[in-house]
DNA sequence: CCTAGAACCTCTGGTGGCTAGAGGTTCAAG
DNA sequence: CTTGAACCTCTAGCCACCAGAGGTTCTAGG
């Protein structure tokens, strides 16, 4: 039952995270505050782990911090009634990146119809400078990829 | 020949673009600078407006700034040899967007089969809540979701 | 006890591509 | 001459960090 406790680098050693990014994560509040040595340096226990673990993790499937920490609350909440809103965190996230897919694949065919298309020779023929210079999508497949830069 | 001269909110209403950001442009100079009234408004011409259209397409497709700013460079000039090198920038685009396309499918992927096994009753039975818990990727499909991040 | 150097501290500024707002000035129609 | 829409500059914010300056603390070895 001994609280190992560790210092910011090993933290981030054991986490993956860089030390910035830790400190970042305590100052806007998504991981509490640790307790120091008298010279100031952050000495963390193994809920810090623990939580930071999650978060990184949550992170790698693009939670962004907001979501995270309300996924947080809820776990530390542990026998409340329900988790429907864990459910609906994650189900926001999957229709949010299912709905960047669909923005991306259109842009990736328009993308590839241009360099397919080709230049050939110099750029007065150049069908890539054509494509982006004629604003209206005149050789475009489709006028609807405006709203694909909010995937990028 | 008569060159017909627009305020910066006529030129916003022509291409589609706030007024803030063509004020932003100029700033990181991708649009040149135009001549101002003696009151200090801007007064833009056609060129200018031709400019930002350009820009405004290249963004739709997702091509960073500098690419755009290269690209409108190879557009001015357009009796060199070769215009290889918008063929490579248009390329480059391609291969990022296919890139983020795919590690943003194994992310959904991920994200599905999460939210698909779904958490029935407390949270402290959660699936969801379990799986980003679990820094060692036990309830996860691959472990390698963590370069998904940057796609988001 | 002293020293070296690795690791820590805070603070500032930058990333990309804008967007929003405050507080003030100019334009153009009536 | 008045009104009000449109313009101006400047600052700050978004997201999730990363980099670096300049200074302090920890700890192992001598």
């Amino acid at each position: 039952m001994t609280q190992a406790t560790l210092f910011i680098g090993e933290l981030a050693r054991h986490t993956g995270c860089k030390v910035q990014t830790i400190r970042w994560y305590e100052a806007v509040g998504i991981l509490p505050a640790p307790s120091r040595t008298s010279g100031g340096h952050r000495v963390y226990t193994q809920g810090h782990l623990e939580r930071l673990d999650f978060i990184r993790h949550a992170r790698e499937f693009g939670f962004p911090l907001d979501a995270i920490r309300a996924l947080l609350d809820l776990a530390s909440r542990p026998n409340q009634p329900s988790c429907e809103a864990a459910h609906e965190i994650a189900s926001a996230q999957l229709a949010n990146v299912e709905s960047k897919l669909r923005r991306l694949d259109a842009l990736r065919v328009e993308l590839a119809h241009m360099v397919e298309t080709g230049c050939r020779g110099a750029p007065a023929d150049c069908r890539i400078l054509a494509t982006l210079a004629d604003h209206d999508h005149g050789h475009c497949l489709t006028a609807t990829h405006a709203d694909a830069v909010a995937s990028i």
